[in-house]
Formats: structure tokens, C-alpha cells, sequence
DNA sequence: GTTCGTAAATGAACGGCGTTCGCTATTGTA
DNA sequence: TACAATAGCGAACGCCGTTCATTTACGAAC
């Protein structure tokens, strides 16, 4: 974007609005990483003085909000209520977690604060539950694993955002069983990061429980809570 | 702390420490909430000018550090080689979460940077891998579930941080399941706060499904890893 | 067709943050 | 007793998000 000197005033054609700003915010942190969407930048980015973005914005609070909108808009939760419900939840983590990967700067942003208020953040659990629910999970359960699922794949974006060598304890010889493991594991990677295999794991994991816990409450039958 | 006047020049007995500057920062974090522990607030604290502090510390950065170590000090790993591998991960990761909910407030600071490459952390990861090996996980794999359980519990520290009603969707009536689901969970709590419940479902989850892979690679029979 | 309220930009501030640097007085050491 | 190192103070610096008065343009009402 040029930054063409604009004199004071209104100008012909409006520069600016919620949206614009918004997906600029982004594409600077992903351009730039953690520190480079600050109000300024993205004043400067849009050719812009920073008091300018207030009269679309309520303030930087607003703007990550709106980002964590436009990332959480791509989970994908198209297999509850088609799909056997254990494989609708690894879709459906799978793209969450893929969501926050593409733009690593986002995570540790928005990772404090597990989820908006937003209504179209409710819709997504809503869907969720109601998939759950549907399967045959009592509903007081179907909010649990929701829940708990969030937290490992909120946990999985984080590590995902790390460096991969950031648990390597270089030539410390104090920790010689870890060395050798963290070594066993790079040999294992196969091209993969290491907290892929690392989700992966604890994904399959977390099924495999939720699966056994679902048979153990009668494999479907009776879908109400227990009270 | 009594501010008392101090005059210009090297004091007789000195006044401060790391060790001090990191204690009282954890203090104030936990006393006045995740913005209540700036330099400025701790120099004031203790009775001292903020350029004081750098005289023990290198940054800001060099504090949060130290609060992580002090705070990943207190992870309990005593099980490891004493109890079954699935009971002493129970242990660790419950006094893992339980450290970090002592300290709401640093949960947010510590919460991004999932891992301190500080000797201590690599020696604790060294007890939980060598617990794991030892009865009978390849090695490669005890790395993964390492990383993997990490994710899970700092997630759910995130949870934890949050306040309790935080994703109750209100009145909006689009979400008539979720809202269902909601009330349903609340009605088993039992007095547990939400986070809680998740944290136990999850973890039991994660371990059941850990255990059914361990069982699967032959019970710990030839430990060795499958390259 | 003028008038007037509102919207949307500029530009100059403000307070708070982490941090640096020069100064000064005390301490431990040779 | 001389002297470098130490550990305070105090005054800045640059950056951040934000506010406010001002200026200009749009759009509807009379």
C-alpha cells in the first residue's frame, strides 16, 4: 500500500473499515511475526495515521478479536452429524489445529484466551454438541470432551509455534536419558515437526479413551445424562 | 515494604537480589492480576528505583524466567520409577496443572513459551522419560507422550485461568444445544469448577488410550524402539 | 440549493511501559 | 591508602495504545 500524503479532512472515497484493518493486522503478524501489528503498523501499512483506525476499531483489544474471528471461521465442523462421531472430532481438531498453524504469530496472541464470546463461536459449539450429543454422549459429557479436546489442541498451537530443537538440551550431560530420547524421536520424525507427531499421538490417544469410555455407557443407548 | 527515603549512592546493605526481585514479582503477580507486575511496581515494592533492579537482572524476560522456574520447581515427579508409569503421570501432571493454578496470573505470562530451556526443566523431563523407558515405552515415543501431555495440561492451565462462565452462551437462542449442554455440566459439578472436570476427563482419556497403545507395542516387553 | 449534522481523516498530544546512561556513594581488595 | 567494582539514584529515551481538537467531505432536510 503506498502511503500517497493525504491532507486533513475527510477524504472522497473512504480508506478504511473494520474488515480492512482487521485482515491487515493479520497478514502483518504473519509477515512479520509476534511484535509487528501494532496499531502504528497497521496505520502505516494502510497509509494511514494511527487515530484514524478508532473510528472503525474500539481499540487493539478489538482488532484481536476480530482476528481470532477470521481464524476460528475455518474449523471445520462439516462431519458432525454425518460422520461416526470419533471421526468427525479428529476432522474437526485436525482443522483447528491447522487453522492457528497457518499463522503461528496468532497463537500466542490469541492462545491466553481460549475463545471469544462471539456468537459465531458458540454456533461452532453448538454443532459440536449437538454431534455429540446426537451420537449418543449424555449432554453434560458432550461438554467435557469439548472442552478437554480444546485445551490439547490450544496446547498442540502452542508447541506448534515453538522452535522445534526448543526442548534440545544441547550438551548437557545431566540428562543423558533425555538426550537419547529426544535423539530416538528426531530419528522418527520422517520429515515430520515434532509437534505433529507429538498431536498425533495425543490425538489418537484421546480418541482411543473417549472410545472406551463411550462403550462403557452403553455404546449409545439411553443418550440422556445421568441425574 | 516501606519506601524509606534513600539517598544517592551505594547503600550499605544491599537492598536487593534476584532471587528477591523474582519472589516479589511472583508475589504482586499473584496479589494484584496478570498486569500487576511491571518493573515499576516491583522497584516501588521494594522500596527502589527501577534502574536499581538491572543491577540483578537482565530484563523484564530475565524475571519472567525466573518465576517460571520458580513456579516448574514444585512439579511433582516422585512417581516416576517408584509407581506404575500410567500412576506417576497421573501425579506429575496433576501437580504440573496444580502449580500453575496456585498462580492464576502467570499462567497468561508463562503460558506461551510452553518450556523454559533451563537445566532444571530438561532435568525433569529426564525423570519422565527415564519413568516411561524404564517400563518398557521405546524411546522415541516416551519423548511423544512427554510433549503430548504437556499440551494437554498447558492448555488446561489456559482453562483454569479463565473465568468459570466464560463460554456460556447467554441467551442467544441459535444455540439452543449448547446451551442445553451447558446447564447439563453445570448441574454435575459437584462444586468442581468446569476446568476442573475437563482436566479430569481429559487426562483419564489420554491415559486410557495410553495404556491401550503401551498393551498393543506387547506390555512392555522388549522396550526397545522399532526403527 | 443552501444548511446542517455526521462521518472520517489529520496532527498533536498523554500516560505508561521497559530500558539506558551518567552520577554518586560505599564496599572489598591489593 | 589507593582503586576498581558494586549498587543505589535520577533523568532521560523510544515505543506503545489511546484521546481529543480540528478539518474536510458526504448525505439528508428544508
Amino acid at each position: 500500500m503506498a502511503a500517497t500524503a493525504r491532507r486533513t479532512g475527510r477524504p472522497h472515497t473512504a480508506v478504511l473499515s473494520r474488515e480492512l484493518i482487521v485482515e491487515t493486522a493479520l497478514r502483518l503478524l504473519d509477515e512479520r511475526g509476534e511484535h509487528g501489528a501494532g496499531m502504528r503498523d497497521i496505520a502505516r501499512e494502510l497509509g494511514v495515521r494511527p487515530s484514524a483506525l478508532y473510528n472503525h476499531v474500539r481499540g487493539k483489544e478489538d482488532v484481536v478479536d476480530g482476528i481470532r474471528e477470521l481464524v476460528s471461521d475455518r474449523f471445520d465442523i462439516s462431519g458432525f452429524g454425518v460422520l461416526p462421531w470419533d471421526r468427525a472430532v479428529e476432522r474437526w481438531a485436525r482443522s483447528y489445529l491447522g487453522s492457528f498453524a497457518a499463522h503461528p504469530p496468532t497463537i500466542a496472541l490469541l492462545g491466553v484466551q481460549p475463545l471469544a464470546t462471539g456468537s459465531r463461536t458458540s454456533r461452532m459449539y453448538d454443532t459440536v454438541c449437538a454431534g455429540l450429543i446426537e451420537a449418543g454422549w449424555p449432554e453434560g459429557r458432550a461438554m467435557q470432551i469439548l472442552v478437554a479436546l480444546e485445551c490439547f489442541i490450544l496446547g498442540s498451537a502452542l508447541d506448534h509455534a515453538a522452535p522445534d530443537d526448543m526442548l534440545d538440551p544441547g550438551e548437557d550431560p545431566d540428562v543423558p536419558v533425555f538426550r537419547a530420547a529426544y535423539d530416538a524421536r528426531d530419528r522418527e520424525l520422517d520429515g515430520r515437526r515434532p509437534a505433529e507427531v507429538s498431536f498425533e499421538l495425543g490425538l489418537r490417544a484421546m480418541l482411543t479413551g473417549l472410545r472406551a469410555e463411550f462403550e462403557a455407557l452403553g455404546g449409545g443407548r439411553d443418550p440422556r445424562p445421568r441425574t
